[in-house]
DNA sequence: TAAATAATCTAGCAGTGCTAATTTGTCAAT
DNA sequence: ATTGACAAATTAGCACTGCTAGATTATTTA
């Protein structure tokens, strides 16, 4: 009875297909060049397939960024070095955050700014979207009373870093001197 | 010869009818409903008049978000309280900037997220948006070497708590709580 | 009063997300 | 092998979007 597995991998395979595609056209044409109509044209068939992988054009931005999500989660846990102080792995985390913030725009849009359906803080909630916060807290803790609080503070210093200057609101040549300054907010010492 | 001046007196009255109707759909229904087509209705006139107020619908949003900006401004200014000591008008400038941006979601939209065609730091910059950052300085000039790039870092800090907030990423619960580490943090006793 | 200019409207283009109705393909039962 | 049932995919189209060319109406100038 191996057909109808296959048919489930060739189905799951198509669907990939369609998640890569809205990716690279996010990354290339940004995501209001993300229709269906184009996708359906990458992936070779019509539109309605699309709407039996995913309820709307939102939940395809979800796919995306959940992927990001993953990502940024793996990035920031392999900025945390074994070797550094409390100090430098905040710094590191930092920037490593800003860093993808930057070098996948549309990827950080879908994650952040688009419509994508995503719930987060429910027990369904894939674990992707707590790593990221995780890897957070690792660095926070040292510094911390109530770790998670001061984790979401952090975390939306960098988000704000990163959309203030996305959006041409800040200097860019100032980020390093924001990142210290942020630092050793953190770290008490101003 | 007071007809010429009539006319554009009553040329840029339905400007501002333009302005009033896009916003006031926008904090009713949210931006995507505020169309075009909707707005010529509200005005009463026919569609192809919109353009010749505005190049395009962003320039719309941005008409709106530049009236956001000069009353962000005013808000921020007034919550700073000359009996206060210098801590305590750092917590009400942050609360200030919160509060407005959860009291009108739509509005905070228009003037950070939504592409507006607004330019900033240019010498043709309206002074709406230069005077919000004013009052965040003032009030970060006391603790800060460079206020600038401090103020820049504080305002990130602000933004990034709106966002998260009003993307259901962090606890809402807890926002006193952030305000108080940011104020801590900038007043460097942590 | 006639011509020129300005203001406005009608009509329509090319595109969007999404879906009902139809066709095509695949399978099990006769 | 043929038929009927079900699944998969397509065609065609709806209601909407931002925007604009071309026609029409109103106003001003000569």
């Amino acid at each position: 009875m191996g057909i109808s597995e296959r048919k489930i991998r060739e189905r799951s395979e198509r669907e990939r297909r369609i998640i890569v595609a809205a990716r690279t056209i996010a990354e290339r044409d940004g995501w209001a060049s993300v229709t269906i109509r184009r996708l359906a044209e990458e992936i070779e068939y019509s539109q309605p397939v699309l709407y039996s992988h995913f309820e709307n054009r939102d939940q395809i931005v979800g796919a995306v960024a959940l992927e990001g999500f993953g990502e940024l989660a793996a990035i920031l846990r392999a900025a945390i070095r074994p070797s550094s102080t409390s100090k430098e792995r905040v710094e590191d985390v930092a920037t490593a955050y800003l860093d993808f913030a930057f070098a996948r725009p549309a990827m950080y849009e879908a994650m952040f700014v688009l419509p994508t359906g995503l719930r987060f803080a429910r027990s369904d909630t894939p674990p992707q979207l707590r790593e990221g916060f995780g890897a957070m807290a690792t660095v926070i803790a040292p510094f911390a009373q109530d770790v998670d609080t001061a984790t979401e503070t952090f975390w939306a210093a960098l988000h704000g870093l990163a959309e203030l200057e996305r959006h041409g609101r800040i200097r860019p040549a100032f980020r390093a001197q924001r990142i210290t300054l942020i630092m050793r907010m953190v770290s008490g010492e101003l």
